[in-house]
This record gives structure tokens, C-alpha cells and sequence, in this order.
DNA sequence: CGCGTTTTGTTGACATGTCAACCATTGCCT
DNA sequence: AGGCAATGGTTGACATGTCAACAAAACGCG
């Protein structure tokens, strides 16, 4: 009766990944629908949001969006074109900058702040209980976890160490 | 001690995104580091050899694969000019036609099928239980499922609907 | 039957991201 | 110091996907 259990991780797997894409369809969706930036903005903007108040360096940006250096600095050129968001010279390091959060950038993050966490809430949220996302969390860190560990040398990439 | 539920259920999802995001690079990682095709073609392949011998249209492929009709119309394109795949023109609807799997498809498929499980098996499979696999399966079905239940009318897109 | 609507799939214009090559600066290390 | 590898970031060429507009066949119904 009961599966083998391959096919229960493989099915685990699917289920995952159709999750994901469900997720970010809605949210992308109820973003676009209230003419708001997509959500790789949202990520940008929530980490300058909670950072110190002197910004952040692009590199640990890159950590929050799952992004090459070449596409961090082409969503930051288009973020910034936008004005949401200043490139700062970095006085300790003059090879890069610090990015900060303009007035209008924050303005932007708390208009998506409640469509983000009310269609999360339809979406994610309502449909677990607490423990299940504990969970959930824990399951799923030991999976993004064990690429740091087991990066060893099947990984030769610098950009796929930097999983995020 | 215990975090606010909100934030509970917040960690959840970024764990999602970030176990998905380290699995995907490192599937895509290991199939190139073979000189086999992107994980996009394994879905298209998988799907068409599970198939029944007289092949698939387009449209239902699209649910293996989440894209829109544009986007497997040029994936097919590529798969196609490679020649893994065929397209025959439909008897039975002169629209579209149907897709074949060709036998060096099939022979690509066989070559990629054992660097997929053996990659998933490292980076997935064995730090899951079956009972937690089972778990994953069902608590994220519960989310996917929510979106053609609740799709009724924040969502006018018909490629919303069709979410894989 | 004949016409409007739906379904399938394609195409052009464009958005977004990757990779590889590159420049400038920083930080050792001798 | 002085040389040189590692770091931080950008750019050009290109891959891949979306959206909107479209074409053609299939449906359905008065």
C-alpha cells in the first residue's frame, strides 16, 4: 500500500516546488494589481528597512535576493532609477557604495508592507498551524543548510555557495 | 520566548523559498557540470516518457512545466532544434499538434535521470524522513490546492490559474 | 448553416537575469 | 615598500521568460 519511498520524496519535492510557485504567483499578482513593485523590490526594500540606519553594502544585499552581482546591480540600477533608493560612496571602501532607503523608497515599502502579509495570510498562513510552520521551517533548514556543508567540491561556482 | 505567530509562519516561508532555491542550483549544477540540459527539458522529457506512446500537446505539458503558452512554445522550440522531441500536427485538432518524444530524447533522458536522483537524494532526500516527507507533501498541497479553491476573483489571469 | 466565442498556439517587443571579462581597490605577505 | 591574489562591482553579449496582439481552427447555438 504504502509508497516506496523514493517516490514520496520525489513527491515531496513537486509539492514543494508547486507551493513555491503558487506563493509567488499570488503575491506577485495582488502586487501588480495594486500597481506596487514586484516582490524582488519588497526584498530590497524590507532588508534596507531593518538594516541599521547607514545602509548596506550591495554584497550583503545579495544575500536577501537570491541574485548574481551582475543582477543585484541591475535590479539597484532599476530600484534607483526609480528613487527609492540612493548609491551612497562608501567612505571606508571606495570600491563600492552603501545603498540607503530614500523617503520615498520607505513610503513604497508601507504600501506594500499589508498587501504582502494579507495575500501571505490568505495564501500561507491561514492554511498552517503554528506548529506545522515550526515544522516546516526546520525541515526545510536542514535541506538550504546542508548546501553550505556538503558544498565540498561538487560546487565549484562562487555564486551557488551564496544560496539564499 | 515563543515567536509571534505571524513571524512564525514568515520564517516558514523563507525557509520555503531558500530550500528551493539552494535545491534548483544545485540540480541545474550537477546536470551542467555532466553536459546534460537544464532541469526545464528534464520536466518536458520526464513528462512526455511517462506519457502514453501517441505523445502530449503543448497545453498539457504546460502543466508539467510552469510557463506560459509563450514561454513552452519557445522552450519547445529549443528542445525541439536539438532533437529530443518532435512535433507532429494533430489529426484530430489542426491547431496544434503533439509532441513526441524522439529516441535521442529518450536517450538524454536516460542519461540525465540518475544525475537528477542522485543529486536530490544528496541534497533532499536523505535528510528527510518518510513520515516528514509525507508531512511536507500534505501541508503544502494544502497551499497549491488553496489557489484554485480561492482563485474565485483576486485572480483574472488565466495563467495564474494554471500555476504548477 | 453561419457567425460569434473559445481554445491553441505563435510572434514581436521587451523585462529580467546569467556568464565571462573587466576595472579599481584592498589586503596580505615577503 | 612592492607585488599580487582576492574582493566588490560593472558591463556586453546573450538566454530565457513575460505580455499583448494575433492567426487559425473548433465549438455552439439561434
Amino acid at each position: 500500500m504504502s509508497k516506496n519511498p523514493t517516490q514520496l520524496k520525489l513527491d515531496a519535492l513537486r509539492s514543494l516546488l508547486r507551493a513555491r510557485t503558487t506563493l509567488v504567483e499570488r503575491l506577485e499578482t495582488a502586487l501588480r494589481a495594486d500597481d506596487l513593485p514586484p516582490l524582488a523590490w519588497y526584498d530590497v526594500l524590507c532588508a534596507l528597512d531593518e538594516a541599521p540606519g547607514d545602509g548596506l553594502r550591495p554584497r550583503d544585499l545579495g544575500f536577501a535576493v537570491a541574485l548574481t552581482p551582475s543582477g543585484l546591480t541591475r535590479l539597484l540600477d532599476r530600484i534607483s532609477a526609480a528613487g527609492m533608493v540612493d548609491r551612497k560612496s562608501c567612505p571606508s571602501d571606495r570600491r563600492g557604495y552603501v545603498v540607503l532607503l530614500t523617503k520615498s523608497g520607505a513610503e513604497t515599502l508601507e504600501m506594500m508592507r499589508p498587501v504582502y502579509l494579507h495575500e501571505l495570510g490568505l495564501a500561507f498562513a491561514s492554511l498552517l498551524s503554528d506548529d506545522e510552520a515550526k515544522q516546516l521551517s526546520e525541515v526545510l533548514d536542514r535541506v538550504s543548510a546542508s548546501a553550505c556543508t556538503a558544498a565540498g567540491e561538487p560546487v565549484p561556482e562562487p555564486a551557488a555557495a551564496r544560496a539564499a
